[in-house]
DNA sequence: TCGAAGCATATTTTGGAAATTAATGATATA
DNA sequence: TATATCATTAATTTCCAAAATATGCTTCGA
């Protein structure tokens, strides 16, 4: 029943190897599907459920949600189980300055002391994002492409040399990764990468000239014109702070509760559900 | 048997309160024996021996593992266990950079936006610290000054109003203060704290002033001069390299009293290394 | 005597059941 | 009819045993 591929270095920064464990493959899963707003901000993760869904024992699931707690993917409720965690114009914007603070210092150190090998990173990265189609909409496309925009983002800094910099802002990166998901899940962006081409082709084109304040510069309007068009959405829709409206993104994992009055599902928000007509 | 007290608000940044769970007692106590040097960098972490010791089973013995390698203050080796993460110069200097940028960001950003609540809190924690004796080696009053210490550098970024921002340094904060006791564990130095209780007034004194370029300036001095101490040291004794120098890593068992009598509080094994009769 | 293969053992990982805690519903009383 | 207390129920947390993996040792052969 346990067949599991035979590797090593086991780091909590691997990319794209094979989970040598079960409790490693349900937290890549369960990270991907919160990551990717399958489970929606604020949506109870149940054992009980869990176990069902992924077809797995109770041990190896808690040390995913464990783990997912520590990344501030999930919120762990005293005693009263895990949910995913909540989305805040406030969790954007910390999330945005933050990391601007962390690559702009990475970026810089990476100019400074990058080699041959990391240019043809970003080379290599810029051309594969060039290639790829701009999704508009989720699906594999969509996922394939924001690989490639991770790979591409965390190659411009992976000379820095610092493995705090580069966990911090990988961690950063995707937790804004999950902000765009989420919001795009509500309302179709296609602009949000409408000239992410170009943005991505002249912080290239800056760091490789080895011009710091430029591609810092740079950098920090790419990210930020991402994030102000977020905040915007999410603050039109309410995002986050009411929580039942994006009650309406439906989750395969958890959360059939179909938003009746019948509060067989729900065990903690028994409150009274604000009805607040919206178009979904 | 379980006997918890009951409360609310869990968090991963709680400081005082009870634990709510015993996966949280254990963690916290394996975190203490870890950043307080007990368990010496490269400590094998065997789930039996460490059942026995902290008398709990294996899930939230497990858990607590879990999550202290998500803080990096324990690896896990694939499927071969896990140990208290080694110590090398390269994490040294690593931690001590990037906390520099990160807290004096927030150092930055805690002058523009303090409040006099803030004012207040650096004004008490300076005084707490002014009155305790600077401790010259481990024991509760070298428990105490540290918690105090800790407390004083992060009321100093307390208003910077950044989660991350505040989370990662208290990280760091953390990382730094496991260099700090474990090099004191090999060395006795007292001169690491020598004149810390004068920098920590020139700190808070350009910091109430609200002048931002002296704060962070000596801030960074405050950090470095430390940090750069215990590098010489673990070159000096070859830490973290080299382990078997320091006489701390036993791969077979998680060994008892390290290099001195520091044992504090308890034995951590009583068995015999490796040759256990087998009982089955 | 050295080396490789097979066997035994130590240790980790996982699944399920028991214990504990929080939440819900009901009943009685004022 | 409203409120408080108690009982029931649901869910999480924990413990324990079995399965699986990796390691160490022994034995056999050259």
């Amino acid at each position: 029943m346990y067949r599991l591929s035979a590797a090593q270095s086991q780091s909590s920064e691997e990319t794209e190897d094979e989970p040598r464990t079960l409790a490693e493959a349900v937290y890549r899963r369960l990270r991907s599907d919160i990551l990717w707003g399958q489970l929606p901000p604020g949506a109870a993760l149940r054992s009980d459920q869990l176990r069902e869904t992924y077809s797995i024992g109770i041990s190896p699931l808690r040390e995913a949600l464990s783990r997912l707690t520590a990344e501030r993917l999930v919120t762990a409720i005293g005693q009263r189980g895990f949910r995913v965690a909540p989305l805040t114009v406030d969790d954007v914007r910390d999330t945005l300055e933050t990391r601007i603070v962390l690559e702009s210092e990475a970026l810089r150190r990476s100019i400074a002391a990058g080699d041959i090998s990391w240019e043809k990173s970003i080379i290599a990265n810029l051309h594969a994002l060039s290639r790829l189609p701009i999704p508009d909409r989720a699906g594999t496309a969509a996922e394939t492409w924001a690989r490639h925009h991770r790979e591409f983002h965390l190659a411009l800094i992976a000379a820095s040399r610092s493995r705090w910099l580069f966990e911090f802002a990988s961690l950063l990166f995707d937790q804004a990764e999950r902000h765009r998901a989420v919001t795009m899940r509500i309302v179709k962006m296609a602009n949000v990468a409408r000239d992410a081409l170009k943005e991505h082709k002249e912080i290239a084109d800056a760091t490789l000239a080895r011009d710091a304040a430029s591609a810092v510069k740079l950098l920090g309007r790419h990210y930020r014109s991402t994030a102000n068009l977020l905040i915007e959405v999410i603050e039109r829709n309410s995002l986050g702070i009411d929580r039942e409206k994006i009650g309406l993104v439906e989750t395969s994992a958890a959360q059939r509760g179909t938003a009746k009055k019948g509060r067989v599902t729900r065990p903690l928000s028994g409150k009274a559900p604000r009805r607040t007509p919206k178009r979904k």
